[in-house]
RNA sequence: GCGAGAGUGGCGGAACUGGCAGACGCGCGAGACUUAGGAUCUCGUGGGAAACCGUGGGGGUUCGAGUCCCUCCUCUCGCACCA
């Protein structure tokens, strides 16, 4: 027989090797269709392939093949995020070089990714620890550089004291190094900026434009960027220090300006030193400052830290009350934000609330609840801004939205201060006392100072060896040979900057050198980068919410201004897909336990294969190795192939939701697949005849008609419609995948019937719905797809075929089911000709036999009619 | 605490604008073909003996509510001293 067993091993090599034979999904600019950018975020390269990756890039890849069979001429490429931590941890770990861990993952992963079939143009692949891609991060450093916008400053990184290193954010846990488990503290170091605070208001504005991206991402990125309109006030000092009349402080709140009885500075602030000089709290205020600054990370952003301070001995004057007020330390104002000093309003702020309760400092009501019903003591601080202002002078009477207008005229008015606008969102430091990342292209000369690197001697390579041990500060500091150079400006003895890049500056702009990956004389062709940008569709995970978004956003903002490209955003669609979970096991004894290490079954209970224990199932959680919940797809892939493994991802639930792992769900995804194998090979004989052209031409041509024939169509053009706008809407491939299982369903009917009678319409028809399954379920499953393609008699590749369109016509229904309700519970079905009108229905549905027996008797209130869907008879007692 | 999202059969999940709840898959049951089948094909499968009851609980709007409104509960994910 010709079916015989469906061989995905060797159908899928052939087509995969077909592919990269022809140069299938390579690509270039044509100006005669539709260009069409599709893009997943690209890998980390850490050894292998996990779940989460066939995920999402089985999701892209449909959305690449299917809008390649819709005409447009698809962009869809592939690369590596090849710099980063992982492989100094290698090197350290096992002595293997950073360069040679990271190449053979990158081999190892890409033979991965073309098994799963993906439609990429591997021509445009990227790796960016590459000189030819870190060259170009070193090149857009030094344009920012010139432009203002890479800058240097004293910041404080996170330190762990026992390795005597720094960390990097994620390296930090808790509050803790990931390595030896010691409180992390901050240390001041100068460190490379960008000014990302510069595009703040138009990467907040840019959300406004962004349709096509999830609520809750913009969400997120509009709370990081934190837009706040308030003022900037100066409160005079009650004894001016020499050089400092006044302290600044930044509100949103200064309708209740006259509540404020207190002033707080942050524990950094340098005025603190100033205000305490020779004052006999000095020793004291300095001894909190120094507790505080050497907490540890977590313990001082911990939620629930508790409000605490100490007093300056200086007062300050409330410019609007003329009340002298003390000045204090308190460990909650941040030096970062604002000015580092706050007015202190406990009547209408928690947190100055809970301080002036601990230090008996006075509390003024000044803002009163419309209901009037507030009153002193307060028992808690009323921050609602409904209300309107009490013992606020003038102001007193007004609600809070026009007094905040107000009271911002007449600090302006009276030369108080001014308005002012607040981003919690920081500029982002780049500096990485790290081996595998860009060498950051600066030089210092005892002459010159900062110097950049000439443009002509990039790239700033990474030297090969350098002891990487963990420990200490930058590893290219220990590299004489990079370290020496000589200053580019005077000739004389320069010192290379040792530190490297944030990994996150490589994915800033990985996007645009995929439009031109080749080019040799600038980071992007303006002209490709113009055709291909904006990426219309990126996937990837929700995790990139913020950072690399946000980075990615502000990156083709600053490569805009540099002139090389003119859109503001990179991408105009984004899906976030969901996790890849699986539940898991404990053992008392050996704690996680992978599905290997467990013996017995669901019904009689797990047990622990190494001790015998029962094995707690515990929740299903993300897949993760800690876990040991993590199911391989390479294992997965030589099972049942890679078709399957991307059927099973798409189906089992909707792209953005989290996924759940199920090898039933695996086996289903398998034998469906078989199932379209078996029927199209059965069918194969009875459709030979047929053309492969225009097979509605012939359907039409020599069909009488019948019954069958009409049914057989109006399922094909139904299922045509129903993937295509599954699809279309918001990538609903799960419910495009379950009507295609019922297409199959249904063919399996008609090849019984269609069999017997032979008949040269139906056997058309047949071709028709063939031809359709196998075109539409080929974004999802390629492989299968292209074998039967050409068992059907095809010569082409389907990867290069027209999705098909459905005829609106066919899929008429000319006999419809109505159910009819009596006092809205369904009563009968009625099978009434599609043409009938309303009346002609209502009448039917009254004379219904089972009708009729729930409304005897009664009397007929109402009668809705829903054309085509539904009768409503509403009845009461006669 | 604030913000967002979600609670539907034994399980994963369907149900666009209010209109037959449970598509499709898994699991389960029955049958067919078979030396055999954990393959394949067909049929059935929310609960209940039934009237009826069923989309986290309670209330409301409506001829009609999974869908809209109010309220409460639970879970998940973000942000958590940003003045």
């Amino acid at each position: 027989m010709a079916e015989q067993h469906y061989d995905h091993q060797h159908t899928e090599a052939k087509w995969q090797r077909a592919w990269a034979e022809q140069e299938t999904f390579c690509v270039t600019e044509d100006p005669a269709r539709p260009k069409y950018y599709c893009l997943e975020m690209f890998p980390y390269p850490s050894g292998r392939i996990h779940m989460g990756h066939v995920r999402n890039y089985a999701i892209g890849d449909v959305v690449a093949r299917y809008k390649r069979m819709r005409g447009f001429n698809v962009l869809h490429p592939m690369g590596w995020d090849a710099f980063g931590l992982p492989a100094e941890n290698a090197a350290i770990e096992r002595g293997v070089h950073p360069q040679i861990w990271t190449q053979e993952n990158i081999a190892y992963m890409r033979a991965q990714l073309k098994r799963m079939g993906l439609s990429y143009d591997w021509s445009r692949e990227i790796a960016t620890c590459e000189p030819d891609y870190y060259k170009w991060n070193q090149w857009l450093f030094l344009e920012f550089y010139k432009k203002k916008l890479a800058y240097k400053k004293h910041s404080a990184v996170n330190w762990c004291p026992s390795c005597e290193t720094v960390l990097a954010n994620e390296q930090v846990e808790e509050g803790r190094c990931w390595r030896c488990d010691s409180g992390v503290i901050q240390k001041e170091l100068e460190q490379w900026f960008f000014r990302i605070t510069q595009y703040a208001e138009e990467l907040l504005k840019g959300c406004d434009q962004l349709t096509g991206w999830p609520a809750r991402v913009l969400t997120m990125q509009r709370n990081w960027i934190g837009k706040s309109v308030g003022v900037e006030v100066d409160f005079p000092l009650a004894e001016p220090a020499p050089g400092l009349p006044a302290i600044r402080i930044f509100t949103t709140r200064q309708d209740t300006i006259f509540g404020a009885t207190f002033m707080s500075l942050a524990p950094e602030s340098p005025l603190v030193e100033r205000l305490i000089a020779g004052r006999p709290e000095a020793v004291a205020v300095r001894e909190f400052v120094a507790r505080v600054s050497r907490q540890e990370k977590a313990v001082r952003t911990a939620a629930d830290r508790e409000k605490e301070g100490i007093f300056t001995g200086a007062y300050a004057i409330n410019p609007f009350t003329q009340a002298k007020i003390p000045i204090w330390v308190a460990n909650f104002v941040l030096y970062e934000y604002g000015t580092g000093a706050i007015m202190a309003v406990p009547a209408h702020d928690q947190r100055d609330f809970e301080f002036a309760t601990r230090y008996g400092i006075p509390v003024r009501l000044v803002i009163q609840k419309p209901d009037g019903t507030l009153a002193e003591p307060l028992p808690a601080a009323y921050e609602d801004e409904a209300g309107a202002l009490v013992n606020s002078a003038q102001f007193s009477g007004l609600g809070v939205a026009e007094a905040k207008a107000k009271l911002a005229d007449y600090v302006e008015a009276k030369g108080f201060g001014t308005r002012t606008v607040n981003y919690r969102l920081r500029d982002w430091g780049v500096s990485r006392q790290r081996y595998w990342g860009t060498p950051i292209p600066i030089i210092y000369c005892q002459a010159c100072g900062t110097v950049p690197v000439p443009a002509a001697d990039l790239p700033v390579t990474l030297p090969r060896d350098v002891p990487l041990t963990g420990k200490g500060s930058s590893p290219l500091a220990r590299a004489a040979q990079f370290v020496q150079v000589k200053c580019p400006k005077c000739g004389g003895a320069g010192r290379r900057e040792t530190d490297t890049m944030d990994t996150f500056v490589d994915s800033s702009w990985y996007f645009l050198r995929y439009c031109s990956p080749r080019e040799g004389a600038r980071p992007l062709d303006p002209a490709k980068a113009g055709h291909w940008m904006a990426v219309d569709q990126y996937i990837g995970g929700i995790e990139h919410a913020v950072l690399h978004l946000l980075y990615a956003r502000f990156f083709t903002r600053a490569v805009r201004d540099l002139g090389l490209i003119k859109v503001d955003e990179p991408f105009l669609s984004l899906l976030t897909q969901g996790m890849v979970c699986k539940e898991t096991y404990r053992c008392e004894e050996h704690g996680w336990l992978f599905q290997d290490d467990l013996a017995g079954s669901e019904q009689d209970g797990w047990r622990c294969k190494q001790c015998g224990r029962p094995a707690e199932k515990g929740r299903v959680e993300k897949m993760s190795k800690s876990k040991k919940n993590v199911v391989d797809p390479e294992r997965l892939i030589a099972t049942y192939g890679a078709d399957t493994a991307r059927l099973f991802s798409l189906f089992a639930a909707p792209p953005e939701k989290d996924l759940e792992w199920s090898d039933a769900g695996v086996e289903g995804a398998s034998r469906f697949l078989g199932r379209v194998w078996r029927l199209v090979h059965d069918m194969t004989p009875i459709i030979a005849g047929f053309a492969t052209e225009a097979p509605a031409a012939s359907v039409a041509a020599s069909s009488r008609a019948s019954s069958v024939t009409i049914a057989l169509r109006r399922l094909t053009h139904r299922t045509i419609r129903k993937v295509t706008e599954d699809i279309e809407r918001e990538f609903q491939f799960n419910t495009a995948i379950a009507a295609l299982m019922e297409f199959v369903n249904g063919l399996y009917k008609f090849t019984a019937e269609t069999r017997e009678a032979g008949k040269a319409g139906e056997a058309a028809a047949l071709r028709e719905a063939v031809d359709a399954l196998v075109l539409l379920l080929s974004p999802f499953a390629p492989h299968i797809a292209e074998e039967l393609w050409a068992a059907t008699g095809h010569a082409t590749s389907l990867a290069r075929e027209r999705w098909p369109l459905y005829d609106a016509a066919l899929i008429q229904e000319d006999v419809l089911t109505i159910p009819v309700q009596v006092n809205g519970k369904v009563r009968s079905k009625l099978s009434v000709p599609a043409a009938w009108s309303k009346e002609q229905v209502v009448a039917a549905s009254q004379s219904d036999v089972k009708v009729r027996e729930w409304i005897q008797g009664k009397t007929v209130k109402n009668i809705v009619y829903v054309d085509k869907r539904l009768v409503n008879i509403v009845v009461g007692d006669a």
